[in-house]
DNA sequence: GTTATGACTGCGA
DNA sequence: TTCGCAGCCATAA
């Protein structure tokens, strides 16, 4: 959209994460293109910072639910206390009926986007 | 210019 | 079952 740069890519799709919901580096990825760069991803989100819009970085966690990302946030319970505040239960670091919340770009966006044929 | 690393994931032994 | 390794792309040094 705005840049091709993979990083503003995964600043968009997260921030296209509603509220309450939750979602892992592997979906970001793979709705850009290539599943296994899961790790661009988690790299794009710690560099969110120079980013001039708010990544809710602490809505993507882990394929476990896991919030492996916590250490990077200001606070040990910061990446918890805002999940918790948008209704995401946590516990021990994961992300309480994970399935449920979770929220994936390829079958939200693109399924928007491209009507799924009558198979 | 090259080399190393990273908030991950999937598969093999 | 658990443990280990390879792959991916971009940034930083």
């Amino acid at each position: 959209m705005s840049n091709d740069n993979f990083f503003h890519r995964v600043y968009e799709v997260t921030m296209l994460i509603p509220p309450g919901r939750v979602t892992s580096y592997g979906a970001i990825a793979r709705y850009l293109g290539s599943p296994q760069a899961a790790r661009m991803v988690g790299w794009a989100l710690n560099s969110s910072g120079s980013c001039t819009h708010w990544v809710p970085a602490h809505r993507v966690v882990n394929r476990n639910g896991l919030l492996t990302g916590k250490v990077h946030f200001p606070g040990r319970e910061t990446m918890k206390e805002l999940l918790e505040s948008e209704g995401v239960k946590v516990e021990d670091d994961a992300v309480v009926d994970f399935e449920k919340l979770f929220w994936d770009p390829v079958r939200e966006l693109d399924f928007d986007q491209n009507p799924p044929k009558p198979f």
